[in-house]
DNA sequence: GCTATATTTGATACCGAGTATCATTAAGTT
DNA sequence: AACTTAATGATACTCGGTATCAAATATAGC
């Protein structure tokens, strides 16, 4: 949901300014490092690239990127969380094991299916979370070609 | 999945005694107090109830029985991972945010339904991770008594 | 039952992710 | 330009977990 002329990072900024958050040389640096990055990532790897940022901050950013719903965060098949950009509200990863590329799932029949599982077991349902591995079709292709 | 004859204590150490893991008596110690543990629990929860138990056997331990299915990890909503007692293969939780208590979720039409969604984004589905959460039958009633 | 050998242990130190504290600095307002 | 409030970054800390390594111990062979 790219708001019209404004670039990613300029979006990032603009969403915590609207929360009443200010505008800073750092969390500009922090917003331009996390546009240029295509896949998900760690707080440590945004770190290594913004040396000049302290690592509190880095961190402070993070949080409120996610609390605005600017960023989301993806689990690994190892348990490992790390971060990615959110274009939509709730929505699912399909991820990439090989090389982390990620798809929005959305639209698919989860929900209702949770629902009706949920009053099976006399549960009031109130979230979930769920991420979907594999390898995506370039991966495949490329796995092809070297073996 | 519970052996007979076996307490499930000794039942967690009979399944790293397969896998040809020595039973010393730190490993015994753990496993009684996996065995005693009703929810899912944090590592160091689990340590704190082991004061003789060196904090890496601790870890070291909970590995293991990870690795050989006998616990799984369980993801909290917030983003904890918690570790469990894992009764069964490959399986979901349905997890009540209020008490903790989780109930498995087994033969759930979700698989068929993943298979659909990444063959139509030409993934090569490998794995997921799904949990549900709610409030469960008891802590609903509890809830409208205390309202 | 004793001995040899390989595993396990626990102390320690370390790492990654994240939070609390707090004096200093910088934004936004007037 | 001055003021006020938020943000920063250094530091120290917590929690979950792993690496190292000398000392302890379980098992296998005799």
């Amino acid at each position: 949901m790219r708001r019209r002329g404004l670039s990613l990072a300029e979006q990032l900024l603009d969403t915590l300014e609207e929360k009443g958050y200010r505008s800073t040389s750092p969390r500009r640096a922090v917003a331009n490092a996390i546009a240029s990055q295509e896949r998900h990532f760690t707080a440590e790897e945004l770190r290594e690239r913004l040396p000049g940022v302290g690592r509190a901050t880095v961190y402070r950013s993070l949080k409120l990127l996610v609390e605005s719903g600017e960023l989301c965060r993806v689990l690994l098949e190892d348990g490992d969380l790390h971060y990615q950009l959110s274009h939509r509200g709730h929505h699912h990863h399909l991820l990439c094991v090989d090389c982390g590329v990620s798809e929005d799932l959305l639209g698919c029949d989860i929900e209702d299916l949770l629902r009706q599982v949920s009053s099976a077991h006399e549960f009031q349902l109130s979230g979930h979370w769920l991420e979907v591995y594999g390898r995506c079709r370039r991966c495949l292709s490329i796995e092809t070609v070297t073996a």
